[in-house]
DNA sequence: CGTCTTCTTGAATTCCTTCAATACATGTGG
DNA sequence: CCACATGTATTGAAGGAATTCAAGAAGACG
């Protein structure tokens, strides 16, 4: 996003907001609370979650350097509908959402780079939520794991995925118990497709990834 | 959506477009085609959905009166991602894509709705994927049939979903096998908590239906 | 009526979750 | 540097929820 928006746009919001460190395991903003900026990440990885009454954590969406967060809420008026955490190390720009909306209203290649966010947002939405209806987890196990990849990058080796999860947050990605998601690594791992070491994952046969994540 | 247009703005559009009407069953747009318009839902009901290689149907989404369809695909450049048909006898308004977009580009409140329109979908699509993750499909039926009574109201007796799905499309709501909606529906008709007719199904108990659709 | 679709029910099986116990890792204070 | 505490990962076993396949009943429609 921050890369699709011309200097001169980008200098006017960087005017009215300012930066801040976040360090990892560290909360951004929290669900149910009222927004009073959108958020630029400019350096490191975090992940919008929400919650439920068992404790148990359903990501939702994950955020690495140049995307836009918090302005679902800003734009709808709404409170947070999730929260959002670092997974590492990250710094932010602070935009007061008055700022934004102000850029928002004056500037209509802004307003329509917004558009298109919102969009592939959605079409990002829509093609999870087919895939958790009728997908099975080791299917979308497959499939998160080839996502993280694309979203994040790899380390130098070309497969290590660059960034680290624990189990459970990977089992709130794929939307199963951690148990399973252990269990289902294992097995992937079982048929070479991936190997493991502590909480770096490699992925070794990315066709044979695909191919899984394509299963029912 | 419709509503939520001046009445300058609706003319522009209606000046470029022209109506269809569509038999129940019939197709309003094809996944995987290119769109060249967008439509405005004048009067009937449809549902978006998507289907995968075993034939089974995943329905996205539906529209009623109002609603506006097909902006997913033109706003991002993109084929449809869903096809779309009709529920029940339907008319359209056609809105070619260039006159869509001509008057987001010169309208800024126009543009600001629409930006609306997506960000209340986006929050609709998250709150539906958090559900799909970790809620019984159970809980997702009683969920679907609270929400289908939101979105197309009640016949005069103020119980009755006023619209007729076959109990494939409520399992294609829900994501799971028709059979299991059979069942769980039987399960919540012995409950209280509704009461079917062929397929008609009235509400019997929203508070009940409410609970269950928040058990996990 | 007869045909076709939709609905319903039964039974077997698969997949996933849950609970419980154990190993491993990490970090902290002594 | 060790010992302990805490968080994370792993594995086993039992149970439950949902799917699949199969077959029959009920409706819809020409």
């Amino acid at each position: 996003m921050l890369d699709r928006i011309k200097p001169e746009t980008l200098s006017r919001l960087r005017s009215a907001s300012h930066e801040q460190w976040l360090q990892k395991g560290s909360m951004l903003f929290h669900e149910g609370k009222n927004p009073s900026d959108v958020y630029f990440v400019l350096k490191g990885k975090l992940k919008l979650y929400t919650t439920d009454q068992q404790g148990r954590e359903q990501i939702i969406h994950l955020a690495a350097g140049g995307d836009l967060m918090g302005y679902r809420a800003v734009l709808g008026g709404d409170s947070f509908s999730c929260s959002a955490s670092a997974l590492e190390d990250s710094t932010v720009l602070v935009v007061p959402k008055e700022a934004f909306l102000n850029v928002l209203d004056s500037d209509a290649e802004f307003s329509f780079a917004v558009i298109r966010l919102l969009t592939a947002e959605l079409r990002h939405a829509e093609h999870h939520l087919a895939g958790l209806a009728r997908k099975s987890v080791r299917a979308r196990l497959a499939e998160v794991l080839l996502i993280l990849a694309e979203k994040f990058g790899y380390e130098t080796d070309g497969e290590t995925i660059a960034v680290t999860l624990t189990r459970e947050e990977i089992a709130g990605l794929v939307g199963t118990a951690t148990e399973t998601a252990i269990r289902l690594l294992h097995a992937l791992k079982e048929e070479g497709l991936l190997a493991t070491s502590g909480k770096k994952i490699r992925l070794l046969d990315k066709v044979g990834l695909r191919r899984t994540s394509e299963d029912l």
